[in-house]
DNA sequence: TGTACATCAGTGAACGCGCGTTCACTGATGTAC
DNA sequence: TGTACATCAGTGAACGCGCGTTCACTGATGTAC
């Protein structure tokens, strides 16, 4: 049986990213120590190279579960919709993003809070990461053609039209570049609203965030597609 | 001459926090450290504790010259436009937030980041915070002065209209739910830009940061002041 | 104006702590014949 | 099926580092008479 040890050790690789995960979602995101985790496990610190090369290696597994947890649950909610019904389609995508931030909040933190000093993302992150806005940009072109346009049309500087092309480039589809910025003012919008609730701004300020994130989300939606 | 042990002590005191703040800037807002802030003022690291307490206290100090900065850049930007112009109002903030965002990025991460780890912030940093969005209220409270409505109207659940009130408070005047609603949704928005922005999301995306947050920034205020 | 005393700023050593990473090692698990 | 060898997982000690905070201390600066 060739394939014993490999799944131990997989199994293994699995329980020191959950309890990295736990411990950063008790401490914050900047306190991840090896030392702490292998001790968590009961194991020596010196274990844990057998799993992976450093810390920063163990950051990037962490991001790029986290990019491909929340891409997933977006594309999971969006499964559900009817496909045609783009605001629908919207409410459920965003829905999915508050819910797993707000059950992940670290890992939300490791993905759209500060940058942790000192490292940088690899190339492998970039994949994940854009299983999220994928679904958004499918959203929009279903929207865009069945003709429906944003309520305020944006004036799109020159230096910004060559920039949408390539996000343009993502989905096949033709999307008119002011539907692209409608597009990314409703993401920032999202994860702006998220972010505020997560870290802590609308503290001492609105008290049912559940119910506020459903009416940022939805008016979010009416303006892309009124 | 009694002033001037004082004068050294609150000059001391303003080195301190400045030599905090670029290091912040290096190496990211949690390695903010009292011993790498002494040795570069060379003196020995217990010579900090003659003016600050302990490592939260210089935070605290630090979030709340933050907050007062930007809250007193938009109060500036907003001075310089005719009082009844709402939308370039909107506009003067909003590149005052921005630009102040860019050039203190580090101070931007403490106000907007993920929380620092194991630091509350106290009372003291409260009312700072509301320098910035007081101003916003009152451009807010204006275009409903003119009768000017937000392009889209946002349903507003019955569990937000109660927290919508102490936010109503702030400003004197009288403003609808919807109003409100579609501020936070602005202000938010902007928020989630600059952070986008700042914090690599827009890394390999858009090029041309200043234009593109200059053309969602319009966008928004269209929204609110159509 | 001069002196005695109190206040304050800054020193340097020390405490106890946790961190990432390396290294030589011991056993256990798998593999080839 | 049994044995010899290679591979791998995990150990424990050690390296060098930086951190926040405390403490007894030395001088210099201010204050009261």
């Amino acid at each position: 049986m060739t394939g014993i040890r490999a799944r131990v050790r997989a199994e293994l690789t699995a329980e020191i990213k959950a309890i990295a995960r736990r411990q950063m979602a008790v401490d914050g995101t900047s306190a991840l120590s090896l030392r702490a985790v292998a001790r968590e496990l009961g194991m020596a610190s010196s274990a844990i190279y057998r799993y992976f090369p450093g810390r920063d290696e163990l950051l990037t597994a962490l991001i790029v579960d986290a990019y491909n947890e929340i891409g997933a649950a977006a594309e999971a909610a969006d499964a559900t919709v009817a496909p045609d019904d783009v605001l629908e389609r919207w409410r459920a995508v965003a829905g999915a993003a508050y819910a797993w931030a707000v059950a992940h909040p670290a890992e939300y933190g490791l993905l759209f809070g500060t940058p942790v000093p000192g490292y940088a993302a690899p190339v492998d992150t970039i994949a994940p990461a854009g299983r999220f806005t994928a679904v958004l940009l499918t959203i929009l072109a279903e929207g865009h053609r069945q003709g429906i346009r944003p309520l305020a049309a944006p004036v799109v500087p020159d230096a910004v039209r060559a920039d949408l092309d390539r996000v343009r480039a993502v989905v096949g589809a033709e999307i008119d570049d002011e539907v692209v910025i409608a597009g990314m003012l409703a993401w920032m919008g999202l994860f702006g609203a998220i972010s505020f609730i997560l870290f802590g701004q609308l503290q001492n300020v609105i008290d049912d965030r559940d119910a506020f994130f459903g009416s940022v989300a939805d008016t979010l939606g009416r303006q892309l597609f009124p």
